[in-house]
DNA sequence: CCTACCGATCGGTAGG
DNA sequence: CCTACCGATCGGTAGG
């Protein structure tokens, strides 16, 4: 399928859909209808409803990917790390503030990854589940960098990352873009909350070491 | 409908099914082929399938807001608060702890609460959503407080509470009873995480106010 | 992009 | 809890 703009009209309509009622939750005659056009003339733009799906969610995929990229390269190199301030916070706050900004950029494809990649058959599936898990390593990563660093509490990476990456992935449940709250002051807020939850130091809060984590 | 065990049974099974699938994308055939019963079958148990994920959810809920009012009943009077930890940090790790406690009890149920209750319709589906505002609203709640205290930064309560709550949430889209972590160390895990992620001083990086807040 | 149509499956009912 | 069945809707195809 060549990549058209009635396409990308059809895949923005269908993120849409996905988003308010799952992708099971919608029929390509409700697609058809948002763009108002009889159901099976869906057909002359797309091989199938899972054909859409995968081109969503591949695309957001690819976006987070690319994002993270950018903003490890930009915190490896940055001035920031003069400051004082230790390599592994700048870097997770780098990461949050891409992260943020790609689901803030689009909630419709973000919240389609975030949710809908379930319903991705065979090795689509399998493929997204790689590629979600490669990201989700960057986060236990830098935090694992972060606690030998002495930068974090000695906190289970795997338990800080699950922990920041579903706060992260809730925005696309609850964000709206014409509300208060602007997407760039949004990324600052959660590089913030994600920093200083992993910041050693006068713990009020007791937690013990919860077992042997794998990275 | 009354409530026997064949119909305990029912619900059981369509969570789980809920949870992998959907709620749309569930058939009451599939719950009928997991109890090995014929699809009409179910109905001699149930009036419809709405009527399913509404006991689920309406119990779920439930569960949420009783735990929540244990903890903050006993957060109060606790002796906690004369260690010379502020209140509201008390308040809110008794909060996270009571949620981790039901999410980790039964995620199938927990994870069908979080994700399918937007697959009710009319007065129930309303019900639910000022219900989870209510919810929503005590953890704002606390962290105005704290704010108010000195006990934590000054951070937007509906963007801290969001952060936290999809955190939470989060728990049931990744959390294995049978796995690594105990619930109870993730209870006390995410308690200081959510306590320190908020506690003042130190920001190593920088995030202005966002604008006016409204609780 | 349309009309006309396909077999399969959907939630649910009747009557035992 | 079963068999038999209902109308509606599903994803998708044929042929223009």
């Amino acid at each position: 399928m060549v990549e058209t703009a009635r396409r990308r009209e059809i895949e923005d309509v269908a993120s849409t859909l996905f988003r308010e009622h799952g992708y099971a939750g919608t029929s390509v005659r409700d697609i058809a209808r948002a763009l108002d056009i009889q159901g099976a003339s869906l057909y002359a733009h797309v091989t199938s409803k899972q054909d859409v799906l995968w081109s969503i969610v591949e695309r957001a995929a690819t976006r987070f990917e690319t994002s993270a990229d950018a903003a490890s390269t930009a915190a490896a190199s940055g001035s920031d790390a003069m400051d004082g301030i230790a390599p592994a916070s700048v870097r997770l706050a780098a990461l949050v503030r891409a992260h943020v900004a790609v689901v803030t950029d689009d909630i419709g494809r973000a919240s389609v990854f975030v949710h809908e990649w379930r319903s991705l058959t065979g090795e689509r599936r399998a493929q997204m589940a790689r590629r979600r898990d490669a990201y989700e390593r960057r986060f236990r990563s830098v935090i694992d960098d972060g606690v030998a660093e002495g930068a974090f509490v000695a906190v289970d990476p795997v338990v800080a990352a699950a922990f920041l990456l579903t706060s992260l992935n809730g925005i696309a449940t609850w964000f709206r873009p014409d509300g208060r709250i602007a997407p760039a002051a949004l990324g600052d807020a959660y590089a913030r909350l994600a920093v200083d939850a992993l910041r050693p130091g006068g713990a009020v809060v007791r937690a013990e070491p919860i077992a042997e984590p794998v990275l």
